[in-house]
DNA sequence: ACCAGTTCTGAAAGCGCTTTCAGCAATCAG
DNA sequence: CTGATTGCTGAAAGCGCTTTCAGAACTGGT
């Protein structure tokens, strides 16, 4: 028996390549239960007891299991996000702070990116989800109602982000989308301009774009004008999605004197085109965008932008989640604040009708 | 007895939320071992009693528990990957492919940033071997023993990328910084420069920055020409260090001619304070980069800069990963090319000496 | 010196899955 | 028709940890 046992803890070894508690039990001689307190609840043993095992856990190196502590205690430590890309110094800078948030809290973050396919941004969701994560960041709301159920068939806490509450019935952790494009159309309509084009990505799939769009559209009414419907334009994501918009919507008869964009990169590739094709950026025509990432500030024209809390909307996430992992039965936060930075990629149209 | 079994089976439920094996073995009317085996290694299942299972699986939306999975067989089917920063489209880009090629082979991926601090490197790496991750991507070699160690002791196959085999006794995915950065060098001592700066990031816990002012040192000593070392400058990661290093250098009393900017974010800062000075880029002074994310050839003058294959060591890292967890002993990929793209930024200088 | 109350501790029972192993049935060679 | 082989299957033994529970070891009040 003896000997099975040593042959078996021997090949374990040779397998896990890695200590297991009833190792540091046996060295700091104590009970295996006692190493599992005083590495989940230290304040629960006896102070020299546990000096004795900690120095055990430090001497040896010993790292847990996360597996069977998993598997045992029902929580994984780890949570998912979910998002429609990584390669976007947006999305980036919200799961960087996301990323920190968590790891303070000692929890992992799993993250996947959707490439904006609904398709596949459940099957990472039904991935996470088995891998056990312990609750999960998705952005927008708009996915299929199974998607939710199968969350909360987990009964895991989630958060959706880049919108605000009111714009839905989940936990929402953003800024309010309609209002914000309301404000920047409202002061280009201030300026003058009564032919806006709104340039976006692919506006099926996602709802932070339609809010930014229905903000324009309410500007226009209440301002008491019409938003001309064929001046939305939509092309992939990117650089070059902004560049080609320009250039079909100075091509028509009779073009617009300003743009909103519906995602920054769109106006760089809109202000990079007008300049290679001599278009005064904004003397001939004014470009606006949403985002204010580095770059807004940095090019020329500087753009007018407005500054979304991309950093906030991260920590926040992380908050609203830990909170609910902690059991407390914390609201998600409130709004967060968007502000319109005016800098010199506006102005008042050149021959106001 | 049976009716303890029941109150535990209820609470169980209550608690996870979820169906176990036992619950669709029950169902289909087979033993937990096959569905197991369905699950797993579907083809040595009987065809008749596989599609029972399958359909019952199928039925009940039973999603197996990955704690319990990894337990059992000791592996996680998870895959870690520590960044210096996800913040950034060049490694985002990496990140991107290797998570989708990952995804591919049924891993997911745990990403961390270490903010360029080896510390916190070293704390998400425990973290994730901790989590029971089956493989490791780390950026660069340079990093502690001890870190390596502890990488070892898991017994888990690891690739560091960003950085050629040669460089290092680590397996290693990348292209050679040392001769990318003496092309470039060697191609602005062609023109004409004698006096080339060298802007950098923290040279200190950056091997691939080393790499690069070293290429750019062997330039010139093989072309006979001594690298003055007060022209190699050190600002913190983005466009403000670009600025600050530009307005530093033209304000030497012998300016360099060339720039070589060890990350592309410094040139966008060099180019546009160039601008914003009234300097001319090329006339006045030239710059170059590595890199050659997006916004390299959309910004006027459009910058010459070293192409390096991000996005392929992504996939090639995670094909290499790939392979090694399925038992095959593959070498690590061989180096992959860089490309040195000349666009506007650079001229000969305009007073030859 | 004794008992109630308090603090700690170790034995043991799982967590939900994989995997080994023995057994049964079906198949095949002789 | 027999014995050996093959193909599938289910019982059962863990994987390495947490957590419950009962009891040991103390504490303090009397």
């Amino acid at each position: 028996m003896c000997l099975f046992t040593r042959l078996m803890k021997a090949l374990s070894k040779l397998r896990h390549a890695g200590l297991t508690l009833e190792d540091v039990a046996r060295i700091a001689d104590v009970s295996p239960a006692t190493v599992s307190r005083c590495l989940n609840r230290p304040e629960t043993v006896n102070v020299k007891k546990r000096e004795r095992v900690l120095a055990a856990v430090e001497r040896l190196g010993y790292v847990p299991h996360g597996a069977a502590r998993a598997l045992a205690s029902r929580q994984s430590r780890m949570v998912g996000v979910v998002f429609p890309s990584i390669d976007n110094s947006l999305f980036g800078a919200a799961l960087d702070a996301f990323q920190r948030t968590m790891a303070d809290a000692g929890y992992t973050v799993i993250v996947a990116s959707s490439a904006y396919d609904p398709e596949l941004e459940t099957q990472h969701i039904r991935r996470m989800l088995q891998s056990g994560i312990d609750a999960l960041m998705l952005v927008g709301t708009e996915r299929p109602d199974t998607t939710y159920r199968m969350i909360h068939a987990r009964n895991i806490p989630y958060v959706t982000v880049w919108r605000t509450p009111g714009e839905s019935s989940h936990p929402s952790i953003g800024f309010d989308n309609v209002q914000a494009a309301k404000h920047l159309s409202n002061y280009l309509i201030g300026l003058g301009h009564r032919r806006i084009a709104f340039f976006s990505g692919h506006l099926e799939h996602n709802d932070r774009a339609r809010d930014r769009l229905e903000g324009v559209r309410q500007s226009h009414t209440q301002s008491g004008f019409t938003f001309d419907d064929s001046l939305i334009l939509q092309r992939p994501f990117g650089v070059d999605g902004g560049r080609h918009m320009l250039r079909a919507c100075t091509a028509l008869p009779s073009p617009p004197t300003a743009i909103i964009c519906g995602a920054e990169p769109f106006a760089y590739g809109a202000i990079f085109e007008a300049a290679a094709l001599g278009i005064g950026v904004p003397a001939e025509i004014s470009v606006a965008a949403f985002d204010d990432t580095w770059l807004a500030a940095q090019i020329s024209p500087k753009l007018t932008t407005v500054r979304t809390p991309n950093l906030e909307i991260g920590e926040e996430a992380a908050r609203y989640l830990i909170a609910r992992l902690a059991g407390e039965n914390a609201p998600p936060a409130l709004p967060l604040d968007t502000e319109l930075i005016i800098r010199e990629s506006t102005a008042p149209p050149s021959q106001p009708r």
